[in-house]
RNA sequence: GCCCCGGUAGCUCAGCUGGAUAGAGUGGCCCCCUCCUAAGGGGCAGGUCACAGGUUCGACUCCUGUUCGGGGCACCA
């Protein structure tokens, strides 16, 4: 319909250019609009051209009328206000959308505007230290909802979770992991301050017990010999007192043996943030390996190619790569002067090998802290020659969580942290994947822990999902009542919908793929999740004004036919968001 | 000090990339079930869009400054 008015628009625009009355034409905007007193679409061009033009907008927009044919989908067109162009449609033209969902079906909303498009997403790449918290939740929810709604609109995406398994906080991992065995085998000793604590921990700890008993025990005193101190006593630091541990573990288990409890660790961890991803609904297509990165010279490939274009320069026995010829605010280490690569140097190969795999787009969901990475990792991809555009880095803002009022207080390395599976323990599934995307990514959020789990009428989730039960449950009245709906007579009597809540809700059922195509494009879910509050809004409404199971015939299949679409719109839309669509509430 | 995000109704947030009298939900007050689920609906009250300038036909939206809140500024991962 939107384009049917575009079309006529710009053909009158045409006219008014051969008249000479215009120079160029701008960009046009046809919109919905807000107040049902102002027709169904309105148009700005008027205003926008009364500069150029020189003259009146609203002496525009009655010459643009002038020269606009007409069209049997479109009732009137009046101006209003200061030069707007409004159109009202005429009914039987609104009324197709109704037909067009029922036939549509659950892929009803779908296109292929993105034309196949090749894109990536990453998100959530969480440290494989110990189970996912809250924060992560929100990248894992807002990056499935956004897969989906991408895929929705024809782009042929992959996710992708960056595994973090190589570096110094892997083997803190490892080495405190082989601690806490020497504890349950009886040694004796203070855990260090710097190792994590976690419940977990032990959980691991007692498996390698299960299967190797006692090989993997030491004496405290050969483990702690000449070991730095640690925090708290004299002289101590607890990064030399670690890292010296970790020295130590690899030095007493032998490499193989060392490897056998880091896999252990890692293992163990990964597996259980897989299980808590699937369990939210939350599906991989790649689980990519930082280690495979080393492991098959990739950094070593991409140090080379950025020797090679001149952008790295070694100071201080240091590589340095020169980010700010390409707007970074300062240069980055890659290669440091102990010979081993940084963090970053395995992200630049990383990301180096996201191009080559052929996604002519990247998507990196980031938490808000990792902002400063931003501008390094796109100077590295100008640096590598690919275009700093392709990639689309959004950073996720905060979750404040709250009970009965109160902030939850949440610390990592102590342990107290809410994870994400006891979140969705809390409040289900559903409630949790609609809060985390009920807000747009960068703004901060405060999730209200009660709000999400009250079953009442307070919960945005259920309302929605009411809205839903409820038509499944007037349909399932048919049955109990003998009652037929037949959908070709409803659908031969759609002109009986003259109701004001008729009409705004067909109005707004027309709005459901332009709302999906928006949401997707501007990497907005929130969009949808506005829209189905505002359909189930209408929709109860509807429910309380009029009664659909009616004794004139026509009538009541007509109404039929305009509340089955309801449903559709409501459950295609709950279904993109991740959160399931009750028959029965 | 520099950088990123935000400041809209008592509270939580939208505001469609600059358009018509600023919208929802929630909380407060009032009303609606002999009727398809009241997990619902209808109404009232509630605003100097943080502040000050600027850009223009027009600014909550764009620019500059100020201010308040959150986060970030490693040869850590």
């Amino acid at each position: 319909m939107k384009e049917t008015i575009e079309k006529l628009v710009d053909q009158a625009l045409e006219q008014l250019i051969s008249d000479s009355m215009i120079e160029s034409k701008p960009a046009l905007q046809i919109t919905r609009t807000k107040d049902a007193s102002h027709g169904d679409f309105t148009c700005n061009v008027a205003m926008m051209l009364a500069k150029q033009a020189g003259k009146p907008p609203r002496d525009i927009a009655q010459a643009i009328i002038d020269a606009m044919q007409s069209d049997g989908s479109i009732a009137r067109v009046e101006i209003a206000g200061p030069g707007f162009i409004n159109f009202f449609l005429a009914q039987e033209s609104t009324l197709t959308i109704i037909n067009d969902i029922i036939e549509g079906g659950d892929r009803f909303g779908e296109s292929n505007a993105a034309g196949n498009e090749k894109v990536q997403i990453e998100f959530v790449s969480a440290n494989p230290t110990g189970p996912l918290h809250v924060g992560h939740g929100r990248g894992a929810a807002y990056g499935a909802t956004l897969a989906t709604l991408m895929r929705a609109v024809g782009f042929d995406v992959d996710c992708e979770y960056y595994v973090n398994d190589a570096g110094r906080q892997m083997n803190i991992l490892a080495t405190s992991v082989w601690l806490r065995y020497l504890e349950l085998s009886g040694i004796e000793f203070t855990f260090p301050v710097n190792g994590y604590k976690g419940d977990y921990i032990f959980d691991i700890a007692e498996s390698i017990r299960s299967h190797h008993a006692d090989s993997f025990v030491f004496p405290a005193d050969t483990i702690f010999q000449e070991i730095h101190a640690d925090e708290g006593e004299d002289g101590g630091d607890k990064e030399k007192h670690i890292d010296d541990l970790i020295t130590r573990a690899r030095q007493l288990l032998g490499n193989d043996n060392y490897q056998q409890v880091f896999k252990a660790g890692l293992n163990s961890i990964l597996d259980d943030i897989r299980n808590d991803l699937e369990d939210f609904g939350v599906h991989y297509d790649n689980w990519y390996s930082e280690q495979s990165l080393a492991d098959r010279g990739l950094i070593g490939k991409a140090v080379e190619q950025l020797q090679r274009a001149g952008h790295v320069e070694e100071r201080n026995g240091a590589l340095w790569f020169l980010s700010t010829k390409f707007g970074d605010e300062k240069d980055r280490v890659i290669i440091r002067d102990n010979g081993q690569a940084t963090y970053f140097a395995s992200d630049i190969a990383y990301h180096m090998d996201k191009f080559d795999r052929g996604y002519q787009r990247l998507i990196n969901i980031w938490g808000a802290d990792h902002h400063g990475y931003v501008a390094r990792v796109k100077a590295a991809i100008g640096a590598l020659g690919a275009s700093e555009e392709k990639l689309d880095i959004l950073l996720v803002q905060f979750a404040n969580l709250y009970r009965s009022g109160e902030r939850v207080q949440m610390s990592t390395r102590s342990g107290s942290f809410v994870t994400l599976r006891e979140l969705r323990e809390e409040v289900g599934k559903d409630a949790a994947r609609f809060f985390y995307v009920m807000r747009k990514c960068e703004q901060h959020m405060d999730f209200d822990l009660d709000l999400a789990k009250s079953q009442s009428n307070d919960n945005p989730v259920y309302y929605i999902q009411y809205a839903h039960a409820r038509i499944c449950s007037v349909i399932e009245q048919l049955t109990e009542k003998q009652l037929k709906h037949d959908l070709e007579n409803g659908s031969n009597n759609l002109n009986l919908l003259v109701e004001k809540h008729e009409t705004s809700l067909i109005s707004k059922l027309d709005a459901y793929a332009d709302t999906v195509h928006k949401s997707a494009f501007n990497e907005e879910p929130h969009l949808l999740v506005h829209y189905l509050r505002e359909l189930a809004t209408l929709l109860h409404s509807y429910y309380n004004a009029h009664q659909f199971i009616n004794e004139d015939a026509d009538l009541h299949d007509a109404r039929f036919n305009l509340i089955i679409a309801t449903r559709q719109i409501l459950r295609n839309g709950l279904t993109l968001l991740g959160v399931s669509a009750p028959e029965k509430m």
